[in-house]
DNA sequence: ATAAATTTGGAATGAATTTTCCGAATTGGA
DNA sequence: TCCAATTCGGAAAATTCATTCCAAATTTAT
C-alpha cells in the first residue's frame, strides 16, 4: 500500500540532497513552528537520524505532532519514513550506491554484466569502509614491524593464498625478498623453526579460518616473533595470535567475496614497507 | 535507576573499540546463537545501530529475543543500550571521514595511512572506469566460453599470478574444476598438447608481458583452443592470439598497480561461470 | 544412558513511540 | 475590530518495539 502511494504521489524526496534542496524551497513558506523544525534539522541531521520524536522535538523546542507535520508537509508519510533519509545520509551509503544497486538487482542478477556492476558497487563502498574502519595505529605497526624485520615470511591458504603470493611478488619488486610458505602436505609446521626472532610472519587467513594457518601463527608468536595479521573478523581465532590485526570487510555478492579490497589494502602495505626499506637502507 | 547499575556493574563497555574487544573475548565461551550475533554485529555494525530487533534479529537469522540476551551478555540491560554505542560509532565516524581524508591528502605521500589513501580512491576510480568502459559483449562470450569448455585451464605468471590462482580457487568452490599452469621452469610450452579443442585457456597477463605466456596462449590458439585472456591494454600482445579480450587499467600509485579493479573482474567473471554452469547442468 | 544445566524459539507482555485528532490560539484580511 | 483560515499544542489512540517468560530442545556432566 505504502507502496503505491510512493509511487503515485508525484515526488518523496529519496535522498539527503534533495531533501534538503526540498526543505530550503519549501522554507520561505513555512509557519513558525515548521520553519523551526526546518532549521533544526538542517542543523542537526545526526539527531534526527538517531532519536525519537519526543526527543527532537524537545530539543527543538516543539512538539513531537509538529515534527510529524514537518515530515508530512515535505511529503512523507510521516516522521518515520523522512528519518530514513537521515539514516542512509548518516551511513554514507550516498544513495547513489544503493539506488545503483537496486537497478542493477531489479534487471535481473544473471547477466555476467549486472554480475560485474553488483561487484563493483559493493566494491566501492567496501573501499570506503576500509578507510572509514581502518586502524592506523595498527596499519602503522605493521609497516614498522615488516620494515624492521630481518625476514619477512608470508602465509596464507586458500582465498587468502592470492593475497600473499601477490606481496610475495610487489615486495620482491620493491627489492624486499620475502619467504613465501607454501603448503605442501603437512610439513607446514615444522618450518616454524627457520622462523627467528628478528623476522616478521604475515599471515593472512579468512573464515573459515585454516586451522593449520592459526597454528603455525601461534608456534611463531608463542616463539616471540612478530606476527601481522590480514584478516576478516576481530573473532578471526588468528587475532587472538598476532602483534598487529588488520581488518577488512570485503564485498560480497552470495556467498562469494571478491578480494579486491584485500587487494588494495595488501598494495598500501607493500609500497609502504618498500618506502620504509628504502629510507632506513639509506640512512 | 539506571544510572546506578551502571555505576555499579564493573564493566560495560562505553564505546565501539571496546565493545569490540569484549566481543572478541566473550565470544570464545559463546553458544551458537549468540556468537551468530557477534559475527553479524562485527560485520553489519551500522545495521545494528539503524536497525530495529526485528529486522536485525531476521537478517541475521536468529529471534529478537536472541540478540537482546546477547546484548545482556555483553554487560549491557538490553538491546537498546548496546545499540547506543553502535549509533555513536556511526555518528563519529561519519564527522571523522571526510576530515581524516583531507588530513590524509595533505600530508606528505609517505605515511601508511596516505599511502592507503591514495590507493582507495585510485581503486574506486578505476572500479568506475572498468564498469564504463567493459566491453559487454567480450564479457559475455568470455563467460560462454568457459561455460561451454570441457576443461579449464588458468595461465598467469608474476603479477598475474594471484589472479589465476584465485580464479582457480574460487571456480574450485563453485564446483567448476580448473587446471591452474605453474610455471616450474622451461617444461611451460610441452603441456601444450594436454590440451585439447574443447578446452579453454584463460590468460591473464599485464605488461611488461612475460614472453612464455603469450607464446604458449599464441600455441594453444593455433591448435583452435578457446583462448579468452585478460589484460592492461589491446595493445597486449595476448590480444592478437585470443578468442575475447578483456582489459583492465589498474589503479597505481608511482610504478606499483594495485590488483583491486581485476580481482573483482576475476570474481564477477567466477561467480558468473559458476552460475552459468550451474544451470545448464540443471537443465 | 540418564539427569542436570544450559540454550533456544516463540508467544505474551508491557513500555515506548509515532501518529491522529480536535479544541485553542494565532494569523491575515476586511 | 471581527471573522475566516491557518497553525499549534496536547492529549488520546494506534502501532511498533524491546523485553520477559516459559516450555521445548539441546548440550554437558555424571
Amino acid at each position: 500500500m505504502t507502496q503505491n502511494l510512493d509511487a503515485i504521489s508525484p515526488d518523496i524526496p529519496s535522498d539527503y540532497e534533495s531533501l534538503k534542496a526540498r526543505i530550503s524551497t519549501l522554507s520561505e513558506s513555512m509557519p513558525k513552528r515548521l520553519l523551526q523544525c526546518a532549521r533544526y534539522a538542517l542543523a542537526n541531521p545526526d539527531r534526527i537520524a538517531l532519536g525519537t520524536t519526543a526527543e527532537i522535538a524537545s530539543a527543538a523546542g516543539v512538539q513531537p505532532s509538529t515534527l510529524v507535520r514537518f515530515a508530512q508537509t515535505l511529503g512523507f508519510d510521516g516522521f518515520s519514513q523522512m528519518q530514513q533519509i537521515f539514516q542512509g545520509q548518516l551511513v554514507g551509503r550516498s544513495s547513489e550506491y544503493t539506488e545503483r544497486l537496486t537497478k542493477i538487482r531489479e534487471s535481473g542478477t544473471n547477466t555476467p554484466g549486472s554480475i560485474l556492476g553488483n561487484f563493483v558497487e559493493r566494491s566501492k563502498q567496501s573501499l570506503d569502509d576500509l578507510l572509514r574502519q581502518v586502524d592506523t595505529v595498527a596499519l602503522e605497526r605493521t609497516i614498522e614491524a615488516l620494515s624492521a624485520a630481518e625476514n619477512i615470511h608470508l602465509l596464507g591458504l586458500r582465498r587468502a593464498y592470492p593475497v600473499v603470493s601477490y606481496l610475495h611478488y610487489t615486495l620482491g619488486k620493491m627489492g624486499v625478498r620475502t619467504n613465501l610458505l607454501e603448503y605442501t602436505g603437512g610439513i607446514l609446521e615444522e618450518r616454524v623453526q627457520f622462523i627467528n626472532e628478528n623476522d616478521a610472519l604475515f599471515v593472512a587467513t579468512f573464515s573459515p579460518y585454516s586451522p593449520e594457518v592459526v597454528e603455525f601463527a601461534s608456534k611463531a608468536f608463542g616463539r616471540g616473533v612478530a606476527v601481522v595479521s590480514l584478516t576478516d573478523s576481530v573473532l578471526s581465532p588468528i587475532a587472538r595470535v598476532s602483534s598487529t590485526v588488520l581488518e577488512v570487510n570485503e564485498a560480497e555478492h552470495g556467498a562469494f567475496r571478491s578480494l579486491s579490497t584485500t587487494m588494495c589494502l595488501a598494495t598500501s602495505i607493500a609500497v609502504a614497507v618498500g618506502d620504509a626499506r628504502k629510507w632506513t637502507s639509506l640512512s
